[in-house]
DNA sequence: CGTTACCGTAAGTTATAACTTACGGTAAGT
DNA sequence: ACTTACCGTAAGTTATAACTTACGGTAACG
């Protein structure tokens, strides 16, 4: 997913659908390349799951995954939270080896 | 941030500093890169704020940067609200368009 | 003061991925 | 049936960025 996002025209597309949901030809005017890039660079996003796609006549509409987002934001969470969580660790450890080495300093 | 973040081999050295805080040296150890691409990549993720350095005798300790953490949540988050919004609104657009057209539909 | 350990940067190469043009294929409209 | 609109994919080119080797520079250590 991170890959995915990775990219600036990837992330366009991204918001721009955060928006609304565009068709292909939509997404590509508003975006300084062709459309066939646009289509490509929906395919990895798709493969990402941060895209869902429905075809209504000869248009294919693309709009934003809830699934992939929440999914990304729980892996960000998580990591957040283990980071978090050693980082207090750490901290406390050094508190106790300045306490056993310590309080005379000052 | 999200680009700094799309190179894998950059991912796994930020996962591996939301472990423990580590020099250069420790860091290319785990990896399959050389340590000179490690200091690259550093560099781009200390200018992405995800990270910061403290010089300690010859080593150069690398940790993770909790403003760049909290930073990159905040667009997350933001993003996620009008993302969500957005897709509330049109939701209740729709239903108010069924009703409209509607009642007879079944 | 010489040696060792650790690091950043420069230069150059290589691999990757972003992009364009060209093509074929399906759905709607006349 | 022909045309038009929209799309995905293939092939090929180009730009980018990831990586290695080589170098120079600072801090500890004998």
């Amino acid at each position: 997913m991170l890959d995915a996002l990775g990219d600036p025209t990837r992330r366009a597309i991204f918001e721009q659908l955060g928006e609304r949901p565009s068709a292909v030809v939509d997404l590509a005017e508003r975006l300084p390349v062709s459309r066939p890039a646009v289509s490509q660079h929906l395919k990895i996003l798709k493969g990402a799951g941060l895209v869902r796609d429905v075809q209504v006549g000869t248009r294919r509409i693309y709009s934003l995954d809830p699934a992939g987002l929440s999914g990304l934001r729980d892996y960000l969470d998580r990591f957040w939270g283990t980071a978090l969580q050693s980082f207090k660790k750490r901290v406390e450890a050094d508190n106790e080896k300045e306490n056993r080495q310590g309080e005379q300093h000052d």
